[in-house]
DNA sequence: TTGTACGCGTTATCAA
DNA sequence: TTGATAACGCGTACAA
């Protein structure tokens, strides 16, 4: 016990004795064993992560910004990852919980169809926070941005510029952000009186192999039906999209024109460089790892924290 | 302990008993404490990772490689993040160890200046696995590429097609791959019989600022000094070279051609696609995950394990 | 200031 | 097949 007490820095214990018990731990190589501790104080200083995917833009920045608060507070990161499949999701959060880890940090995977495990998770009093991919109205807090509204803008900003039909590559139907970026197209069309053709609305989710498929189908439409400006639910469905449009001998801006919604960083180093809405990633993983430890640390207001956008206006949209 | 034996699925227990335990298991919620378990039978079924930068292409691909596997071999992944900085790799180690993770993997940060931390670890016996950057002759494996002959190959490359002044951006000066690089690139022109002027290999480190510094270094000598060609450690630091070239209002590669190191996402999209030597980081991070985890189940053998890469030439090189 | 007893949740071991 | 006991390494509570 004297030994703990002089390790841990308190204040009751002799000089000579803390001193000969710091000089043997050192000599002895010894490192205080963490789960031992965790097991006594039922606290793990360990956060879990999952992601939907690790691919080279969002979601490693958004790691580098929990990373950096996790840093700061002594708490540490298991990541894990879904590869979008719920069953890996749902592994994910299983044994996030059987390690014991404090909170858990959530972006949900495109194939999740229901919320029953998150509800689970929440009404045990787990403390979680979701980020980028949400689910509100569960009792989580989220971290994220305002998906509609920044929709709205960069699909106004198409209309303002005389296009007049629109065409949208939607997410996965199930998933929020997708939800409330198709949300903004539709309001942004009827802001402006335009018609919403749902033949124009297609599922592309958020692969960039989705979108070619998706901008096929409506490359495949009849001449006067096509769109003459395309909304995608984010920059990998863009870049598939603008392939598609590529390999129908098309050009973009000065046939098609598209926007994204991201800004990956491939956005700006296209031939064509992508018009879209920037997303601060590192932001988001930041305040969403505030949040998540201050909920750890009592906590137990529930937030939707919303983090600013920026249009960033290229040229795929063909306005400048 | 029966408890224990059904939830375990043991053979020696009662069909009924067991169909008890598991019933009650089930409407109790239970979710077994892999934290005591860790405690009682020291191991605790998670790796350690160390990586010196999430940035938006090498890295995280290598982590899901990582990921992959450990996902697999039902390991999980506590992911910690130096920031190229020493006393943050020194920090994130010893937590590790001090949350008992069954094996480290490492890539070493680029400020670090001795290798004692890395020997202490491996002389206790904990199983370590270097990747990417790492360390020989301490005693860990290692993953990787061939450096040196990859570096030569894609300087001979620039040689082959002519240029007979060439210059080395160079890595930090304790990092291996840089070393390796610079060897490398000192070989292809001494096969070529082309001297090696120590005034144009500068070290750039890894990254892009680096790299701008560097360059400008370069183009202030006297212009008949002047490097033609460069090779740069890698993909980011001939970013940043490639700026400075513009930002002088010379041309690439008409003026100075340039080669990086890596494939980043990033190099093909470039307005003057970058040559470089494309890693497969997926590969890196799967083998490297797969020979910690055989060390850990008692494989002792020492492997520099070497990942083949491949030249890719675009226009940068201006040999095409 | 120092030390003793106990408990965290689990498994191994051995006895019943 | 089941159960009792001890142990993993640590901190809390209390006693000396």
């Amino acid at each position: 016990m004297t030994v703990s007490r002089a390790l841990n820095n308190r204040e009751n214990v002799d000089d000579k004795t803390r001193k000969k018990v710091l000089d043997t731990a050192k000599r002895l190589g010894y490192k205080p064993n963490q789960i031992a501790k965790s097991l006594v104080l039922n606290k793990t200083y360990t956060i879990g992560v999952v992601v939907p995917e690790i691919s080279h833009s969002f979601f490693p920045e958004v790691i580098r910004g929990i990373e950096e608060v996790t840093y700061q507070r002594q708490y540490h990161l298991i990541l894990t990852h879904s590869a979008e499949k719920q069953k890996r999701e749902k592994d994910a959060i299983n044994t996030l919980e059987s390690h014991r880890v404090d909170g858990i940090l959530i972006s949900t995977a495109e194939s999740v169809k229901n919320f029953k495990l998150y509800k689970e998770l929440i009404n045990s009093n787990y403390p979680v926070v979701f980020f980028d991919r949400y689910v509100e109205g569960i009792g989580a807090s989220t971290v994220g941005i305002n998906d509609k509204e920044s929709s709205r803008q960069i699909t106004k900003h198409l209309i303002d510029h005389g296009y007049k039909k629109l065409a949208h590559l939607s997410g996965p139907s199930k998933v929020s952000i997708g939800l409330k970026r198709l949300e903004g197209f539709k309001e942004a069309l009827k802001e402006a009186n335009l018609e919403i053709n749902e033949e124009l609305i297609i599922e592309s989710g958020f692969q960039e192999s989705g979108g070619y498929k998706a901008m096929n189908k409506l490359l495949k439409l009849p001449k006067n039906k096509r769109p003459r400006a395309v909304v995608a639910v984010n920059d990998p469905a863009a870049f598939g999209a603008m392939r598609a449009i590529r390999d129908a001998g098309l050009n973009i801006p000065d046939d098609i024109a598209i926007v994204g919604f991201t800004d990956d960083i491939r956005a700006e180093l296209l031939p064509c460089p992508l018009t879209t809405i920037r997303q601060p990633a590192y932001e988001v993983g930041k305040k969403a790892a505030k949040k998540l430890i201050d909920c750890i640390d009592g906590d137990d207001t529930v937030e939707n924290i919303v983090v600013d956008t920026e249009l960033i206006i290229r040229k795929s949209c063909g306005c400048k």
